[in-house]
DNA sequence: AACCTGACTTCGG
DNA sequence: TCCGAAGCCAGGT
């Protein structure tokens, strides 16, 4: 509808559990665009303190996260332990227990 | 206004 | 199994 992926994509991010994580291409592929991961990724540089999404909850489909290693990688890594997330020595995230699925409409 | 890049993912060789 | 290219859309230069 009038609905944009952009703003759809939004709407799934904060849909998102506390203590849970979610993979671009899910949110994209649920979003409706199986490939494109990547507008996730702009839409959260876009709106993630703008809507107040929990960009930190979105990570790659290694269950790693994206960012290098800086400042905001180390708040994202934090935030998720903060909320019950553990990374194991390689800093990577455990889907089996932590991903999240979207809930069917 | 046009080109390039970007927090990605998936397919093909 | 590893490497390269394509696809998606928006924002920045």
């Amino acid at each position: 509808m009038s609905s944009t992926f952009h703003q759809r994509v939004v709407e799934i991010i904060k849909a998102i559990p506390c203590g849970k994580v979610a993979t671009y291409g899910q949110i994209a592929a649920y979003a409706g665009n199986p490939s494109g991961a990547r507008q996730v990724a702009w839409v959260l540089h876009s709106s993630s303190e703008k809507n107040d999404l929990p960009w930190h909850r979105v990570v790659n489909r290694n269950g790693r996260i994206s960012l290098k290693e800086n400042l905001d990688y180390q708040q994202q890594k934090a935030l998720l332990e903060q909320e019950g997330v553990q990374f194991d020595s390689q800093d990577n995230i455990d889907f089996d227990q932590y991903l999240w699925i979207p809930a069917p409409m």
